[in-house]
DNA sequence: GTCTATAACTCGATAGAC
DNA sequence: GTCTATCGAGTTATAGAC
């Protein structure tokens, strides 16, 4: 059996993901980790306390592996054909998961936000100065290498938030949405790489 | 002076805005408003009540000015630069809109939403039509007019979403990030369109 | 560590005077 | 229509037995 603190952990990440913050109920997180309420109190203190566990938690698992990527030696092509394809592989494994943070944030603003990303070194420098090296050696277009990385974020993790919208428009149902998502990796990268192919005549 | 009804909206419009539906207070509210809870029950018989007004007010305003671009007989090139200005201006109004309405959409699910957008008519067929007939023309390369759509809507809506993380990672402040996106609205265009221009030998 | 019982409190909602 | 006062449900948090 999963020691408490874990198992606590993992269903009040189900419960706040699910109802967010100020729906979500100790005694539901409780009865999910098949324990009560004292016993969250013993361990976390208060509900505040345990909400911040979990989503350092979540936060924790994505953050380390794309910074990896953007490290890496490869070139920006590959970067960005690998960058989608792991971004979207991992959304599609948590689909509610961006929604959830994203809320929260919007609701506690830039203090909360400080605080949670100030465990990791977030370094987009070396990913910036890549562009400009490749924009000059006409590889690629003129274009502004944080608009780029924006641009491409957003594609991704977007169409995840909006999902509710997405689905009521088009009127797909959840296994139609996900295929879709999986087909749509490839015309992310595709879109983006023809937005960004250097003009014909890039040295003049 | 403000008639209290007008001014009840108003006041929740900003409370729910900024504290998601769970945690804003009748009372917040009330005192916003300069008013007090009991009236704030004689008009609305309830927070959940008060809330569906709220947020029918909000995307009355939103949609019909979308919708009216989409259905226009400009060319695609044109609207596509329209719709990116008149929708990141917009947002630029109400920069915590989107957040706001994907976190309730989020919590609340599917039948939520379809219950909000049964006013409105929303018709992307049109614009998918017109997105077949330019590429078939040669005008445009070959792209899902879906994903184009979600790929545009992605890049203006998600840098507004996901605001205090990009500020946290970029060190930006307010006023610099509103300049930031001002300037952001020509790029989009550009790498919208560059992403989306004819091969070389359309014909072949 | 884990449980039960309950205190302390918050908040939406109602009743009733004006 | 607007106010004050208060109820009562629902929740977090604590005390204390095992």
């Amino acid at each position: 059996m999963m020691q408490s603190r874990e198992q606590i952990i993992e269903s009040a990440k189900q419960v706040f993901i699910s109802k967010g913050y100020g729906e979500a109920r100790m005694q539901e997180i409780a009865d999910k980790a098949g324990i009560n309420k004292g016993l969250l109190h013993y361990y976390f203190k208060s509900k505040e306390n345990l909400f911040h566990a979990v989503l350092k938690e979540v936060i924790k698992k994505i953050i380390p592996k794309l910074d990896l990527l953007i490290k890496s030696d490869e070139t920006l092509t590959e970067k960005i054909e690998k960058f989608v394809t792991l971004y979207i592989d991992l959304l599609i494994e948590n689909p509610y998961l961006p929604g959830f943070v994203l809320s929260e944030m919007n609701l506690r603003g830039e203090g909360f936000m400080k605080e949670i990303m100030q465990d990791y070194d977030i370094n987009p420098i070396k990913l910036m100065v890549q562009v400009q090296m490749e924009i000059q050696a006409g590889k690629i277009g003129n274009i502004n290498p944080i608009n780029l990385l924006i641009n491409i974020i957003s594609m991704c993790v977007f169409p995840f938030i909006a999902r509710p919208i997405f689905k009521e428009i088009s009127g797909l149902n959840d296994d139609d949405y996900l295929q879709f998502m999986k087909t749509r990796k490839k015309e992310i990268v595709s879109f983006t790489l023809s937005a960004i192919k250097p003009q014909i005549y890039p040295i003049g």
